[in-house]
DNA sequence: AATGAATGAGTATTCATTCAT
DNA sequence: TATGAATGAATACTCATTCAT
């Protein structure tokens, strides 16, 4: 029935709004300091109404956190020219990835700097949410290491070590970004990040580096 | 006085028991997650009386960060032996510093797996704990690259970009404790880590990494 | 006209189909315990459809409340053959009630087992409603015993009492039944009731009763 | 020591006061329509300090309704004097507890008016404490028939149909006084309950009844 | 007539913090 | 100094009810 499919996209358009106004909030406040009113607000509902889309803020959070870690996994789904070289892919996915981050980096910072349940998490296991995200991320990208890279080509290394170097080093660059979130494009890190994943500080100079 | 000094000492002894109990609590339960209540009962006091000692639960946040912060930049005032080349040096103070993490392990992982405000932080400032902890200690490691390498030492790059991808490659690294502490060390990262630094995945093989 | 008896037709229809949903639902789960939406659910309708019949939920409660009651009255109304002796009269219509009682158990032992306002009611008079059930079925049983019986047959007591007291008798047996509603008919203690009532424990022993 | 004592007499003191409160705010309003502000105020506290006290608004329930159990169990433990009749025992504890309801009567009305989870109560169990209650007193009262009263006394009847009889007649007596607390005392149905009890409504009319 | 969606009002519970003793 | 007790403020969630379609 149409009637149904409309009804079931405006409901998936209502929990979208809800969403993208829930990640605003979250960036803004934080996850705890975030309460469901403001999420409401900022989507423009009542708090209660809120709870027709979603269960619970807890499941707000939940789908906000697979939808970001959706949205990255889904870059490593896009088309990638045959014949490149790795560190060509490399390049490309790396930048591709860094466009995401820019997208988003207001909650990735929120999202990675913050979490719901405390650190090693009770032992309900409430609050891993971002934890695991966190790790369903590098495991993605140790993956893509494992079908894209020849042993040789990440120096006969666990794909799995050098996918949680990788992130952590983009983090701790995306880290800087709390403070100034206006200025700088997070892309411009790209050949940095490039340069130093493949040959560490022994890079050959190149001249726009060399003269900073 | 005598009397004075004893008091201060006594009171100085009281702060130091209450931060170590407020860390063990905080690495158990995060930081939301901890009342006040928890920490004094974790100290042996009752949560009226942590206010003799610390005017909010924040100070004794900040406090304990302030506390693992100064850890950690104490490593650099440690005494290194003099005619060290670069590399040397940099296997030294990471050696020092993943021991010191090792030690810390549990509330290193939750202080940077949440956050006490918020991601950006409210406009009051509050929750910046962390992000400033974190900040400071890359500064610190920034200054200690500026101070004992040579440009050439780290290709010609900014200090800071450098410190700060190491330290995101170590908090890479470091998050896959949050699922088991227990095991591994992880001053075992050590070569890893250092081989990663200077030469990124082109390090030449060595025969006890190639095997893996 | 013929439409509009027609539409009186359909929404009585109507109104009788949600009451029995109510009475599923409130026998379920109480009246406290079953909302809205769950009469909506069990009747078939949406919980906003149910204001099409009914002005609030309170106004359902009332409208089953007053079948249930008319229902209780009707046994009265019942005919009762010609020439029978008190006793045998009471007999008949305890047997009819208990019948009855039998029928409705579920919503019975909920109906007063549970009020929804609470106690002696707010000064709103909200939640008498069973209260006023309640008494409302005992001034019936008083009034048939003012018709039916003479003094002496009620041992010059003033029939309202012993309404009172029969229904009481009737309500703690029936109590029993929260636990086990499935087993037992409630029919089985007509006899018991007829026997007490009339002689209290001095009853001489029957056969069948002694031997328990 | 004697401080600790004094202090669990305080906590005592207090739970108490708090259950009188809550007793005369849930006979007021009712079990739900008492919100935990209600018993609160009534008590001269704050909602926050009940939970020093009280756990949770159930455990205030269940406190009270096992303290008005409780007082009804301790008077079948009041001594009664030697060589009595079963008929003058009946006599003197029931005039003991027609005391007793008397003093609880509000409450009373309340309890088994009423019923926190509903009428076959959730599949959880919650919400049963007032039947709990209300068969608990039955169960004690046919304990009671059984060890005092031979199976000639109670008409060859089981106790427990006879006790669970009692209580109800008691209970529909009781039931009257929801509209009018103020008054008449209930004591004074006991010539009635006993009379009726033991002959049914065939008793020889006394004179004092006889005028009615 | 039926309903999906929206909401106002209400509630139990938590917790950092204060203060008299 | 230590603390038991008290509390204000905050928050997630529920539900009867309304209304545009």
């Amino acid at each position: 029935m149409k009637a149904g499919e409309r009804r079931e996209r405006v409901i998936a358009h209502a929990r979208t709004d809800i969403l993208d106004a829930a990640i605003r909030a979250f960036a803004r406040t934080g996850l705890h300091g975030t309460t469901v009113q403001d999420i409401a607000r900022e989507a423009g509902y009542t708090a209660a109404s809120l709870y027709t889309y979603f269960k619970s803020k807890q499941e707000i959070v939940d789908a906000m956190s697979n939808l970001l870690t959706e949205e990255y996994v889904q870059v490593f789904d896009q088309a990638v020219p045959a014949g490149l070289t790795f560190h060509q892919r490399f390049e490309l996915v790396l930048h591709r990835h860094l466009e995401l981050v820019e997208k988003r980096k207001n909650v990735f910072v929120t999202l990675f700097g913050e979490d719901s349940g405390g650190g090693l998490c009770g032992p309900d296991g409430h609050g891993k949410t971002f934890h695991t995200n966190f790790e369903r991320r590098i495991a993605v990208l140790a993956e893509w290491f494992h079908r894209n890279a020849r042993p040789e080509d990440i120096g006969g290394n666990d794909p799995k070590i050098i996918a949680r170097l990788l992130f952590g080093m983009a983090f701790g660059l995306l880290h800087e970004m709390r403070d100034n979130l206006q200025q700088g494009s997070f892309v411009n890190y790209a050949p940095i990040l490039t340069e130093f994943f493949f040959h560490g500080v022994s890079s050959k100079l190149k001249p726009g580096v060399r003269k900073k």
